[in-house]
DNA sequence: CAGAGACTCGAGGAG
DNA sequence: CGAGTCTCTG
């Protein structure tokens, strides 16, 4: 395969440019994959680079496994050993053979954003500290900042000596990262601080790793902050073969600490680094550019660049000015019916891109209505559910006893009876003993003002004993399950006759389909790279195409995507731009909005649809808001408003059912399960009296004591002999007469 | 210690 | 409006 051919000259050139440090800076849609794909290809195929001394970082990981795949179909299974990762799976995996250095064990869990809350709330409450003045969400932040720039607890401190406040958010950081490094933990940010700190620090790390990776690309380089720029200067300082690409334009993850000036100042950084510029956009319409062009041009703060197309004119953008939200889905929903219907396009060609998460519901609500097939990114992911992250607690647990906060979140979960106080007293037990919480329960027995709940903690910790006892040669679906039965969690679920608890029983099947597939997949998967992976999924990675669905998603989500027909909605001031941003001081903010709404232009291949609605409900209340200034900032020859229009068709039927069906819950981007029913579920609801003898599976032997209707079922109360008189529906409880 | 009910505050974007 | 937290009672 002649690699090159069918490329522009830049393109060629990127290609080409094997050698020293490289910026390409790719427009939208200027066959920036393309271009690193056939790179990488060209170095193993034609320089004969050895694909293990290439490493090649991007966004997302499904960027990655597409790339990889990519890669793979040019270059053959050679390509197995490139390292295509993101920042943050790159990091675990050196970590995992390396943190041992820095009295952490390689078995460390990874804290999610509620991980860190909780640790910050609690500290926050020990220092007395008060909450409204150090909210847990505002630390954090301070916290994320310093650590994407590189500065430790101690640095922190010496800096903020002298200012009172400061000084309280430097100690709650130093006592969150004593906390972390306790519970043998890292969060999202240590991953890439932690790696840093490594190669720093152990000059052999850094010989292995410098001295292996001779070529490393840096996809998404306008969103990298200062941490990640360190460490790929850290793993570039031998060899110098670094080629990042990126787009000034689409930054869009300043708030997340992305520093623009890594691209901006490349070259000065790099003295002698070479500077492609792809300009040619293979994607969109020139209508779609230039209004693209002419709406990021109203950024002051931009290095000016010229993104060209040969494609054709191409339609107008359709603008539409609803009554408010609703009106607006309804005018999405039915565009998208009629576009089906004529069969110009299928669902799959459409997407509706928003800001912010909230806004996908009233959209949801009229897709539903409209019998409309679609999928939903973001929101509540999949992983971050309570009864997931439960059953990941668990699993964290078992890997890392260390792990405290995973313990104390199911400790009582199902209710075992095990409160605060008695927590404290074991915490008090552990500390004095310099144990770990899990140690400590190891030993409770010993403990004489411990006994009266002691065998409750023994109970616990001889459970996790058993279902630890051979676990590497336990499949993953295998412990899940033995989880998910010895601890009842499933049962105490199925207990539960509310939808909110069937809805997590299906979630939990989902997730028992999960493991099943990783255990197909991954001959030699351990528990910890299971748990790997599912901390680091974002959403968008379980972007697949299914068949045919309109895509709903963030504008920050489609970013790297493109779709035939783009609907981006709530363009209003207060909503896009973000509220957040109207009155700041910091003028990049608004410029960063601008920046996403350039991302959200450019995804349109044929046909771009731009909604905003005169009034809209937020937080409960309606609220008017104006037109956004990114729809003045389009030429009136770009437009045309389909208001009017669709006003009189509609003006008649604007009555909407407002309920809320079952399907909103059926989102997620996970195929069913077509796993069997783990605890089968309860028979008959036969009739039980006053004095009847039973037996259940989890209390054991009890008496009932009363019968009372409820509903189709009855309520029964039962004295159960070992945990007491317990109010159960018959027809749940699976009860049998003894 | 568990569960119900009152209450409060928040939703900007994500690996 | 709704999720999460606090407070009260049994």
């Amino acid at each position: 395969m002649n690699l090159i051919e069918g490329l522009n000259d830049k393109q060629k050139e990127a290609v080409l440019t094997t050698e020293g440090a490289v910026l390409i800076l790719a427009g939208a849609g200027s066959g920036k994959t393309k271009v690193l794909t056939h790179r990488i290809a060209y170095l193993v195929h034609e320089m004969k680079v050895a694909p293990y001394s290439i490493l090649a970082i991007t966004f997302t990981n499904k960027a990655a496994s597409e790339m990889k795949e990519r890669v793979e179909k040019i270059v053959g299974s050679g390509a197995k050993d490139i390292w295509v990762s993101t920042f943050h799976s790159m990091c675990v995996r050196i970590l995992r053979k390396t943190i041992h250095r820095m009295g952490y064990s390689n078995q460390f869990s990874i804290y999610d954003a509620e991980d860190q809350k909780k640790l910050v709330g609690q500290i926050t409450k020990d220092l007395g500290l008060d909450e409204k003045f150090y909210p847990t969400k505002k630390t954090l932040s301070i916290i994320s900042s310093q650590k994407n720039d590189f500065i430790s607890p101690a640095q922190y401190e010496a800096q903020m000596l002298g200012d009172f406040t400061g000084t309280n958010y430097s100690t709650i950081y130093k006592m969150y990262q004593e906390k972390l490094e306790k519970n043998n933990s890292l969060d999202f940010d240590d991953l890439i601080f932690k790696t840093i700190q490594i190669l720093k620090e152990c000059s052999d790390v850094r010989e292995y790793y410098g001295e292996r990776f001779k070529y490393i690309l840096v996809d998404e380089y306008q969103d990298t902050n200062n941490s990640q720029f360190m460490l790929v200067e850290l793993l570039a300082s031998k060899h110098r073969n670094v080629c990042v690409v990126g787009d000034p334009d689409q930054s869009i993850y300043k708030w997340r600490g992305a520093n623009i000036r890594n691209i901006l100042d490349f070259e000065k950084k790099y003295k002698e680094a070479k500077i492609i510029k792809l300009e040619e956009n293979y994607r969109c319409t020139k209508t779609i550019l230039e209004t693209a062009n002419e709406v990021i041009k109203n950024n002051i703060n931009r290095k000016e660049k010229n993104l060209w197309t040969q494609n054709e004119e191409g339609e107008q953008i359709c603008i539409y000015n609803a009554y408010d939200d609703r009106d607006e889905s309804m005018f999405i929903a039915s565009t998208i019916v009629k576009e089906v219907e004529s069969g110009n396009e299928d669902y799959n060609s459409f997407a509706v891109l928003y800001r912010t998460n909230a806004q996908s519901r009233v959209i949801e609500e009229l897709f539903i209505n409209k019998n409309i097939p679609y999928q939903l990114y973001g929101g509540v992911k999949f992983y971050a559910r309570k009864e997931i992250k439960d059953i990941l607690a668990y699993l964290k647990l078992l890997v890392n006893t260390r792990d405290t906060l995973s313990l104390e979140r199911i400790i009582n979960v199902p209710r075992r009876g095990i409160g605060e106080t008695s927590m404290d007293r074991l915490a008090a037990y552990a500390a004095q003993e310099n144990k770990t919480m899990y140690e400590a329960m190891l030993t409770i027995n010993e403990v004489y003002e411990l006994k009266s709940v002691a065998f409750k903690f023994q109970a616990f910790v001889d459970m996790l004993e058993e279902i630890k006892s051979d676990l590497r040669n336990k499949k993953i679906t295998e412990i899940v399950e033995q989880i998910l039965e010895k601890s009842t969690y499933m049962q105490t679920l199925k207990l539960e006759t509310t939808e909110e608890a069937r809805d997590r029983v299906e979630n939990i099947y989902q997730f028992i389909a999960k493991a099943q597939e990783y255990d197909e997949t991954r001959e030699d998967g351990t528990l910890e790279n299971f748990l790997e992976e599912v901390s680091l999924v974002a959403d968008i990675d379980n972007y697949e195409e299914q068949n045919n669905t309109v895509k709903l998603m963030t504008l920050h989500s489609a970013k790297g995507l493109e779709f035939p027909q783009v609907f981006i909605a709530g363009v209003e001031e207060g909503v896009f731009p973000s509220y957040m941003t109207l009155n700041s001081v910091d003028e990049d903010e608004r410029e960063e909005e601008r920046r996403i709404c350039y991302v959200g232009i450019t995804r349109a291949r044929k046909r771009l649809y731009i909604t905003y609605a005169n009034a809209r409900k937020q937080f409960g209340r309606i609220v008017y808001n104006a037109p956004s200034r990114f729809i003045e900032e389009i030429p009136e020859k770009y437009k045309k408003d389909l208001t009017i229009k669709r006003k009189a068709e509609n003006s008649a039927k604007i009555k909407v059912i407002s309920k809320l069906s079952d399907g909103l819950k059926k989102h997620t981007t996970f195929s069913v399960s077509n796993y069997n029913n783990l605890v089968t579920p309860s028979k008959v609801a036969m009739s039980f009296e006053s004095g009847d003898k039973v037996s259940h599976v989890k209390f054991g032997f009890g008496i009932i004591e009363g019968v009372r209707p409820a509903g189709a079922d009855y309520e029964l109360t039962i004295n159960f002999e070992t945990v007491g008189t317990k109010k159960l529906m018959s027809k749940f409880a699976n009860l049998e007469r003894v």
